[in-house]
This record gives structure tokens, sequence and C-alpha cells, in this order.
RNA sequence: GGGCCACUAGCUCAGGCGGUAGAGCACCGGACUUUUAAUCCGGGUGUCGCGGGUUCGAGUCCCGCGUGGCUCACCA
């Protein structure tokens, strides 16, 4: 059982002590790792190199032992024999068990089987490992641990450290992309006096020394207009965003968004940004903007279909919303088997039918344009057409990935947009938003006109690393603690 | 929140119709100076998720609970 294996390496520590050696060791310098000690071979052959690493497997052979070690490059085999480290430190090395962390010091060369290895001179131990590794070669798999203790994940699954490792470049990519293009990455915070610049709800917490109740921002959209108007004319941030919401295979508790704003453009400047985004992110990380995501070929080539969200409803329902009377409307979505209350608009109509009948439907990337204004509060709306505005969604594998629209920038509009809300949050919807008096003051000092974008990182991550979970590319997910 | 499924050794898994709990790896003891899923000899290490119930007898059947997965709903 776990107890004997954990007392038995614990009375190993009391070995090691008693050798007059601290099994937790210090630092140790190294000249290589794995990967560039096989990388080079040529060059190092004969050569004494330094490298450091975790025992993943041990193969005695009495007087001469095999052992695997990895470290963040890759894995690379040691050879240890009595006649090079006599007595004592031979002892010392059939002491060390799966798992513990080495320090070693020996020569570059190739076995009879033409493995590359390092036959150690010395060595010495790092730190003992009290626990067992899970099995070698079918890994850990029960994803409650995996999730709970993701270090174990990441010590035995290569790929999910491959996935952790593009989620990074995918990070620095975005980086990259924007930077070359002039806008200024900015902090803004995330308690905020009032959430906004999303439909959700927010975490409460509370402020000691103000005596005030503050909450996680649902999004950065609202201070980044503030920028906006402060004549920071390009701007991104790219961070965590917390909402009070169900936990589900496409959403975590706590979330990174991207979002980007940028002055005199609209929305079909943010359309070629974001296209542009994904292809650089797709092209400089993984070599091309095609990829498999669940078995489906997705291919991220600009540019990407664009319809209107009334097309792309009458192309799956045939219904024409916008040529409908308000209850015609109402009718023809109820017809549909969808609940809609009586009073519900033209737009929420059809935004209805949208969600429930093309949403899932579209896998290649897709821009869906012209959301109606009953579900865009923060979008200006189209000069043809009162009940539409100028956002648009990126749709991916039959789920949003960003979001987008020229932005509000009349007050009084934006002001009755949000009593709008404000009257819906009265009803009892709790994601509406509220009432912002600071951001309405800050349009009254004029913003120019603006294109904003915002993009689910770890959505793209998920497609860009073909993970069928968000948990899969969140290093801690949120769980319920155990017991 | 609803439905379905899973939970057995450190890990990965098997356990027909209720009858003393199994394998591989890991681990423990022994042999072995170029192995690599090392090999050979010997050893099974367990609160079968938790709590009740039915039964002569429960890993197995029933009820409740917990955690997780999938899914629907909700949700950008």
């Amino acid at each position: 059982m776990l107890g004997d294996e954990l007392a038995h390496r614990k009375a190993k520590v009391e070995e090691w002590r008693s050798r007059g050696i601290d099994p937790y060791g210090s630092k140790f310098v190294r000249t290589h790792s794995a990967a560039e000690i096989i990388d080079n071979f040529s060059e190092l052959e004969g050569e004494e190199v330094s490298i450091a690493g975790r025992v993943m497997a041990f193969r005695g052979h009495g007087k001469a032992s095999f052992l695997d070690i990895v470290d963040m490059s890759g894995r690379i085999q040691l050879y240890g024999k009595h006649d090079a480290l006599g007595d004592e430190q031979y002892e010392l090395l059939r002491l060390v068990d799966i798992g513990d962390i080495v320090g070693v010091t020996g020569t570059a060369f190739r076995t009879r089987r033409g493995e590359i290895s390092v036959a150690v001179s010395s060595f010495r131990l790092l730190s003992k490992a009290l626990r067992p590794l899970p099995e070698k070669w079918h890994g850990l798999r029960d994803v409650d641990i995996r999730y709970r203790q993701r270090y174990l994940d990441l010590m035995v699954n290569p790929e999910v450290q491959r996935t952790f490792l593009l989620r990074t470049r995918i990070i620095s990519a975005i980086r990259e992309f924007l930077d070359s293009r002039g806008f200024l990455e900015v902090e803004t915070p995330c308690m905020h006096a009032i959430a906004g610049g999303a439909t959700a709800r927010p975490f409460i917490t509370h402020h000691n020394a103000l005596d005030m109740e503050l909450y996680l921002r649902i999004a950065t959209e609202l201070h980044l207009k503030r920028l906006i108007v402060g004549g920071l004319e390009k701007v991104y941030e790219l961070g965590r965003i917390f909402r009070n919401e169900g936990i589900s295979t496409k959403h975590n508790p706590e979330f990174t968004s991207i979002e980007v704003y940028e002055a005199y453009a609209d929305y079909y400047d943010m359309m070629d940004l974001t296209e542009g985004l994904v292809a650089y992110v797709a092209e400089s990380v993984l070599g091309t903007m095609a990829v498999e995501y669940q078995g489906e070929k997705i291919d991220f080539t600009p540019p990407w279909t664009r319809m209107t969200m009334a097309e792309a409803v009458r192309n799956e329902t045939g219904i024409d919303f916008l040529s409908l009377e308000q209850k015609e409307a109402v009718a023809a979505c109820r017809k549909l088997g969808l609940e809609v209350p009586d009073h519900a608009g033209c737009g929420l109509c059809m935004s209805e039918a949208y969600e429930e009948f093309v949403e899932s439907s579209l896998i290649q990337p897709t821009i869906v344009m012209d959301y109606p204004i009953d579900v865009s509060p923060l979008a200006k709306k189209r000069a043809d057409n009162p009940d539409l505005t100028y956002r648009f969604e990126v749709v991916c594998a039959g789920r949003e990935l960003a979001n987008a629209f020229t932005e509000l920038n009349d007050p009084g509009d934006q002001l009755e947009r949000f009593l709008a809300q404000v009257a819906q949050r009265e009803k009892g919807d709790e994601e509406a938003h509220m009432m912002d008096d600071d951001f309405i003051t800050a349009l009254e000092y004029g913003m120019p006109p603006t294109g904003g974008m915002g993009l689910g990182v770890d959505r793209l991550v998920m497609l860009l690393t073909d993970s069928a979970s968000i948990r899969d590319v969140i290093l801690f997910p949120l769980m319920r603690p155990k017991e």
C-alpha cells in the first residue's frame, strides 16, 4: 500500500542522512540539457557534461545500472557502473528511486545499442521523492487527479506539456502581432465598483478599509474605452476575466480574454484584424493555418466567410425575421419551438433562432454580422436599420470565438441603452448591465469613432491544440475541493 | 439544476447470475557490468468513493450522499 511505500522512502531519506548527505540538495550547475546533448552529440561525444533531472526509469544490472532522467527539454539515459564510480558512489546510485531528482556529471557516449547516454562519473541527489510516480506507459488518465494535481499530469503526460507550451507561444504570438502594429498593452483594474462590459453575473468581494462591495471584472471593455477617450488610440489588454456562471467544457469561472480597441476604425477593420491575428498566431505557432479540431478540418486562412445574422438565420430556417412585424416574429419563433416573451422584438427573435439553429452548425471560422440592438447594448446602431448594430461575432467549431463592434460613442444613446438594461435588471435579469454614470461622463468628453474586439484566448488555445475541454488548456482549472 | 455514466492496489485496468478480491507496471527480497516496456527467481501490498438497506452471504442488488466525466438547460 502507499503507506508502506512512503515509509520505505522516508527510511531512505534517513539512510542518505546517515551517510552525511542531505537528500534535498542545493544548486547544481548544468552545462547542457538532455536535448542539447542528443542534438549536438557529434561535437559532445567523449566530452564531460553536467545535467540534472527527474529519474523516470531505473534498470539495474548488478554492477551496472541504467537510469532515464527527464528535464524540460526531454529524456536522456544515464549509465552508471561500479568500476567508474567506486563502492560508495555506486551503492548510493542504487539507493536512488524513480521520481528522485539527481544532478550528474559524466561523459557523453553512445551505447552498444546506439542510444546516446551519459556515463556517470559523479552524481548528487538533489531531491528525494517520497511518493511513487504514476504508471510509466499508461501515464495518468484519471482527469480528476490530472486537474487537481497538474504537476503529476505534466510529469508523466508529454502531450500535456506540449499543450501548455503551445499556450505560452500563442500568447506570445498575440502580443507580437499587436505590438508590431502599434497597439499599446495596458492593465486596467480587476476589481470594479460597477461590473460592466458584458452580460454576466459577477463575483462579489469586499474591501475592508473602504467598507464597500467590489466586483471582479466580467470584461475589460469599459476601461479600455475610457483610455480611447483619453487619447491612447490603439490599446489592448490580455488578462483574466471572472464570471460567476456555470462550469462546462467551454466555460471556466476565470478565463483569459484579449480585448483590442482602435480609434478611427470600425467593425470592418476589426474583421480584418481578427482574421489577421488568428491567422498569424496559427501560422507562427503551428506553421499552418489549417488545423484539425476533434476530427474536423478547420482552415483559418483569411478571408473568412462573412454573412449577416439575418442571412444565416434565413438560410437555416427559411424565415426572414427582419421583414416580419413584431407579432409575426414572436409567432414564428414559437412555431420553431422557442420560448420568447410577448414583447420580444424582431431582433431578439432572430438572435434566439440564430443561437438555437445556426451557431452550432458553423464549423469553419465565420463572421456573423449585424447583431440586433436588443442584445448589443454597447455597439453602435446601424444607420440604415436602427434595430441592428455594427457588431459581429466570429464563430468556429460551433462556438463563439470573438465578439466585436463599431463602438457606441454617442453618450445619449449609451445612456438610453443603460437605462433599458437597468429596466431589464429590475425585472430580475441578474445579467443585465448596471448603470455606469462614470462611463457616460467619459463619453460626454467625446470618444472618437472606434472599433473594438474581444477574443476568448482559452478557446483559441483549445482550437489550436485540439483540446476538447477548456480544462485541458488551463493549468489549474477550478475544482470543487475534495471532501 | 435535469439525465446518463464512472469511482476496485501507488498507476492503468479486469472482476458472468450475489459465494473467501485479480493482472500488468510500480513496490519489496534475491541474481545479473551495454540495458531500454531489461531479464530471471520469490512476494499481493486492498476501508472495492462514503453511509445505510436487502440477504445466511454484497465489489456485484436497492436507497441516499460525495467527486468527476459526458450531455441538456442556463450562460457569451
